[in-house]
DNA sequence: AAGCGTCGGCACGGTAGCGCACATAGCGCG
DNA sequence: CGCGCTATGTGCGCTACCGTGCCGACGCTT
């Protein structure tokens, strides 16, 4: 009986709703397990599902000039993908994908769309993430012409690490590269340097957050910036 | 009589509304002049007015720890200002200032927000709407980190071009610089570039485009790809 | 225990763009 | 006509980062 009102908890956007509008959205949704270096959307492709993620938590890729590939935003359990559906647009400008493999709640796009017409509170909630997304992408044209490399790799563990919901991350410096659209080498010297001040450890793919405090005094104010965002937009309750 | 339908005309934005929703909108709406470095919002300050611009433009301008400025959109007889009260939210998150002088139409956000219930043509545009500026503005993050000062001028120009209407535009190299993010200097070299070749001729603040198509090459692609999703998404009919 | 693929450290020369500073040159104003 | 302001050109040394390529180390497989 109360097993619905558990489940659901694990998403933060669904988390405050009224139980109505959360149980008529449940009631709507299934759960699907992620895996890594899947892809939930290409961009320009018709969007099917919308997905709220509870575990696992995805990248938003911006592909330019064919090969240069650059993140521009995260979704994790503070999140949802699709947002475009949030506008009635059926289709995602970016590509998303699965980089820490997990749970989501899935609803299939029509039914979305309908319900945001049946729950206010939901909608709002959506919209208000909406500009908290919007807000964050602007923040991060200036974060990445401005901040360098070091601090940039810094926000972003710090942003992983949220979503992954672990101080235990599964990350190649090859893989940090492409999300950050430098080289390979530019993520070493620049890991090596937070390793160096006790930060953080890694090897071989495995990185751990040893002092997060510190992490956010390497990163730039962005990192924080975001954070209050969102707080202030979507508090918890 | 048929004087309300010769000028909203002027906002592409207004101007494909079916006429009763449009003669509901231009009811609220007062015209005004906007003067060159005006500032229409300050980050997180409380919205009361939104525009939409008829021969006036305003850039979109992000300031990051403290001083850096980055211009990360633009606004003129295409768009329109506050795009976040269409989420029902009363604050913008960037600094919007008057780069080309002209008239506007402004109304009361309140009045706004009423109206986007009542008229759903014009809810469905400005969703659509706001939806191609999210996406320029991802593009815009992987283009200000992968293109040269030299391209991003050029499609810098060609954006201002479309929204003043007119081939000669009023900026100084100290003005592109700040909009850029770059050095005054690294404005000058690329310029010069440009004009080397051709495609611009300026003196003094004047800045006269030449060769447009010729401009277009000089720029990454992402000026293209702007002007094709505005046209499919909001297609002028 | 040997082999091999993956991961990370490093070195090389090259380049875009930086900060700063200074020089020139139109243009308006008295 | 000359003064001063603003806009532009330019030079200098510097930094961050690039592209490439190599090598060693680890650890999984057999």
């Amino acid at each position: 009986m109360t097993s619905i009102l558990n489940v659901p908890a694990a998403n933060q956007l669904l988390a405050a709703l009224p139980d109505v509008e959360r149980n008529a959205f449940m009631a709507e949704c299934e759960t699907v397990e992620l895996t890594f270096g899947e892809v939930l959307f290409q961009p320009a492709e018709a969007l099917t599902h919308v997905y709220f993620p509870i575990d696992s938590f995805i990248s938003l890729i911006v592909v330019i000039d064919g090969d240069n590939r650059l993140e521009v935003a995260m979704a994790g359990q503070e999140g949802m993908l699709g947002i475009s559906l949030i506008l009635g647009i059926e289709e995602e400008p970016l590509l998303a994908l699965v980089q820490g493999a997990g749970s989501a709640l899935r609803i299939n796009a029509a039914n979305f769309q309908r319900l945001l017409l049946e729950s206010p509170v939901l909608h709002q909630r959506l919209k208000r993430y909406l500009y908290v997304v919007m807000k964050q992408l602007a923040t991060t044209v200036a974060c990445n012409h401005f901040h360098r490399i070091e601090a940039r790799l810094a926000r972003w563990l710090l942003m992983t690490q949220d979503r992954a919901g672990t101080d235990h991350l599964q990350l190649t410096h090859e893989f940090l590269a492409m999300m950050l659209g430098v080289r390979r080498a530019g993520i070493t010297i620049a890991a090596l340097a937070l390793q160096t001040r006790g930060l953080i450890r890694y090897h071989r793919g495995e990185i751990k957050v040893l002092n997060r405090t510190g992490l956010i005094e390497a990163s730039c104010a962005c990192y924080a910036e975001d954070r209050a965002l969102y707080a202030k937009m979507l508090p918890t309750l």
